[in-house]
DNA sequence: TCATTACATCACCACTTGTTGATATGATGA
DNA sequence: TCATCATATCAACAAGTGGTGATGTAATGA
């Protein structure tokens, strides 16, 4: 790929974005924008297995996103930086008038889809 | 999955960031930032094979990111909201915080690699 | 009509990624 | 020490996804 602008500073913003881009992944972001929580909190609160919401709150924290406190022998996931709610809230704006266009988009969805008139 | 909070919304989301969770697609929406191109100077524009960026348009446009118009055998593509670039950018400022973590976000770019002391 | 240009679609491959079940690690309390 | 709880890691699988080359389609102009 001969990417034009910074190729660097897209696959970050890639990799930003990339931890968005999942249901189970924004679910626990969600879930963090009322406050601190722990890995069992967690996974009551989004009805992920364990091993699965520890898998992506390992990406999360990777990636930056959100932060953890070992206390004791439970470990607590916050939201790293307030922008991450406030980039969740810019998303739902946007959303609100493409709503219907990402709603339409079954591209990865569906398959044999009859093709629009 | 047991999503607690709106799953529906959740996907949507999901959707909408996964459109700007690829670096090809980001390369695009950048070259988009200055204005409507054709696909042919998208191509140029990026280095990407033509159906290749044909492809994510056709992603981008289901998703309701950017929109076509067909102008003889030229078909343009711009952004659809301001919001875009404005999400982009807020993407921005929130990686110059946390890009030594996005940065170091190893987990999906390299195997066996030595745990962090 | 025919060639050419611009773009989209298809078939196919390779790699990535989300999920699960089993298991390991590590802290706490009896 | 032993049992238990909280969390992380591992192996393996299925599905999603990006990429390419070949081909189809539609518009333009000679």
């Amino acid at each position: 790929m001969l990417i034009r602008a910074n190729a660097q500073s897209i696959g970050l913003k890639a990799k930003l974005f990339r931890g968005f881009s999942d249901p189970s992944r924004l679910s626990i972001l969600d879930a963090l924008l009322a406050g601190p929580l722990t890995v069992t909190e967690i996974v009551e609160a989004t009805g992920l297995s364990q091993p699965n919401a520890s898998n992506h709150l390992g990406c999360l924290r990777d990636c930056g996103l959100v932060v953890s406190a070992q206390q004791g022998r439970y470990v607590t996931y916050h939201l790293s930086d307030p922008r991450v709610a406030l980039l969740l809230n810019s998303a739902d704006e946007l959303l609100a008038d493409v709503a219907r266009g990402v709603y339409q988009c079954t591209r990865y969805d569906l398959v044999g889809e009859p093709e629009r008139p």
